[in-house]
Formats: C-alpha cells, sequence, structure tokens
DNA sequence: AGGCTATCTGGACACGTGTCCGTTTAGCAA
DNA sequence: TTGCTAAACGGACACGTGTCCAGATAGCCT
C-alpha cells in the first residue's frame, strides 16, 4: 500500500504494533494511542509514523473484515434488486458495527474529508456498486453517491449496543426508502 | 433552569463564564475549556461545576438561538404540509449550522443518551411537532420519531462549510423522503 | 454582631493526544 | 571491515479534558 520498501526494524515495529492493537481491542474496545506504543515498546512517534491517527491504525487492523464486508456487496445484487440489496447490506454493516465497534471508526472520515471523494476507500466503492446498480435499475436516485450514504451511516458509530438494536434498523430503512428514486 | 437558590458569588461567575465564552465564541468556533476558565477568572472545578460538559455551556450560550430555531416550526406547519414543513425546518438547521457551528454541538446528545429521549430537549419537542402534524395527516411513516431525525442531523456537525453546500441540501431532501410515509 | 455550615471555589492531578527533534542504527558502498 | 547517511526511533513536550478535595466564604440563625 504505503510501505514504499520499509526498514527491516520499521517492519518489525509495525507489525508489532498491529498486534497489540489487535490484542487490546479483544478485552476493550477503546485504544489509548499511548497504551499501544507502549505495549508494542516503541515511542510515540513510531506509532504515529506508522498510523498518523487511530482510525489509519483500526483501518489497518480490521483490514480483513472491511474486506469481507466490502465482498458481500456484489453477490447481494444477484439475488436482489438494488434497494433490497442495499438494505441488506446495510445491515451487514450495522452487525458488523455492533459486534466489533471499531470497524466502524476506521471508515469514518476522521475529519475534515481527505482528497474528495476518492478516500472513501474500499467501503466506499461497495456502496457505489449498489446505488449504481439502482441508478442503472431506475431504482435510486441518480443524485447520490456513496459519500452521502457514508456519512449518513455515521450514526452508527454515535449509539450504544441498546440504542443499536432499538433504532439502527429503523433508521437503515428510512435511509434506503430515502435513496429511492 | 437548574437554578434552584444559587449564591450570589456563584451566580456571578456562572454570569461571567457565560459572557466569556460568548466573547470567545465571536473569534473562532472553538471553545477550550480551561481557556473559558482562565478567561473568566475562575477555576476548573468551578467552570465544569456550572457546565459539567462543553454541550452544555454552549446550550447555554445558544438558548436564544435554539429557541429561535425551535419556534420557527409552527408556523411552518400552518402554511405548508407536514413533509415540507419539516423540510423547511432543516433547512432553518441547516442555515443556523452554517453560521454558528457552536449551534449544533449544543443540540447533539453528548454521549450515552441521557435518560431515554427525554433530554432530546426543545429541538427534539420542535422535530415531534412536525412529525406528529405528519403523522395525523397520514404523509409521515408513524414509527419515526424525533430521536431518529435528531440522530441523522447528526451529519451537519461533522461537515466543514465546503462539503455542507454541496451535500447538506441533498442529503436533508433524503431524510425527508425517508421519513415520508 | 458573630458563629456555623452548606455551598462554592480553584488549582493540582491523572490521563490522553499528537508533535517535535536530538539520537540511534540499518544497510549500502568502498 | 569500516564509514556514512538517510531513515527510523522514542521520549519529552505542549496542550486539552475532566476529576477531586482541602480551603474559603456567603448567608442564615441565634
Amino acid at each position: 500500500m504505503t510501505d514504499r520498501r520499509l526498514r527491516a526494524d520499521a517492519m518489525n515495529n509495525r507489525a508489532r504494533i498491529l498486534e497489540v492493537a489487535r490484542e487490546l481491542l479483544t478485552s476493550t474496545s477503546e485504544l489509548p494511542m499511548n497504551a499501544v506504543a507502549k505495549a508494542a515498546g516503541v515511542g510515540q512517534g513510531t506509532l504515529y509514523r506508522n498510523f498518523p491517527t487511530r482510525e489509519a491504525l483500526l483501518a489497518e487492523v480490521y483490514r480483513a473484515d472491511v474486506d469481507t464486508l466490502v465482498a458481500s456487496a456484489a453477490p447481494l445484487l444477484e439475488l436482489h434488486e438494488a434497494p433490497a440489496a442495499l438494505r441488506r447490506w446495510l445491515d451487514n454493516v450495522a452487525e458488523y458495527a455492533r459486534v466489533k465497534r471499531g470497524v466502524l471508526a476506521a471508515l469514518e472520515p476522521s475529519s475534515g474529508h481527505e482528497l474528495a471523494t476518492s478516500h472513501t476507500g474500499s467501503i466506499g466503492e461497495a456502496i457505489d456498486l449498489l446505488l449504481d446498480a439502482g441508478k442503472s435499475e431506475g431504482s435510486i436516485r441518480s443524485d447520490v453517491d456513496s459519500q452521502d450514504v457514508l456519512i449518513l451511516l455515521g450514526f452508527l458509530s454515535r449509539m450504544d449496543e441498546a440504542e443499536a438494536t432499538e433504532r439502527a434498523d429503523r433508521i437503515l430503512d428510512l435511509i434506503v426508502d430515502g435513496v429511492r428514486a
């Protein structure tokens, strides 16, 4: 990805940081950056050089999960029309969010949107896939983009479990209805 | 509100804190709590006792604005059907959000939702007013509540001005379409 | 007036974040 | 092997947040 030839010790550190982060996340869903640095036996500087933000670190930790999530979009389109596929895919997202709260933070645009829409990453592409299918069908309005959906999805990361079980479903319904043509 | 007979010196401090906060907000939209305390000539303890969270402080600072916003809901219902009224009212919200970014933070449920829906405050009541009108008309689905809308509205506080001018309108449309019956 | 106490005060702390920069070292080159 | 340098290291810092508690004092009560 960004590892334009890393020095050997640097690779070790990076790997160790990820390992430690994963470990810490098994006990709590919190991830104090300085705790990670300490546990990994590196300085703050090293940690932040490898992962400039907590999101960057979480994104790497959860890369596999995010990939799974992304990959689950296409098959749904074979079984359902776009809006239904989108709805089901959002269920997957909510489910991941429920189990591993970190996944959400990983896909949050942190703050002050990176270079236009590009930063969105693979999650954005998955959403675009679903939206585009719907736009072709005429079942989804043509003026929404993945970023819009991602922005609205942000609410998932700011709800605790209790609230999520009560509201998430309904709100996701609402979003999907909103993007319908 | 909560001032069950405040001691005279306490009242002075409280007033001074608010004054200082308002002042600081004229220059930037940031509001470091310790800066407020310092500028008001009180200790951290005093500041936090009066306003346990930044939101509490902002809520008080912007109380008048929030009241205006809330009051603008009812008249809209005289002129428009509920969904249109809601849409226009959300425009007002977005406009306030654009001008005074603090207003948003003031109505954010901070974290870990206070006692059920009640905390929502007057903004929630305004939304309920609009939603209820729509539910009576049959133009708004009966299973959404003001909290749902408020949660979705959270996106406004996490967009910078540039992004807001580009997306806010469209996303608000989308939300209103979502709550339509 | 003067004492008493509930209330308020305010700064020290513990903890987190992210940056900066002097020091160390991997890995190449001679 | 030895020297060199760009890359990486890591801890000290500056700054913010929110809590805690020993001391001060407003305002009632006698």
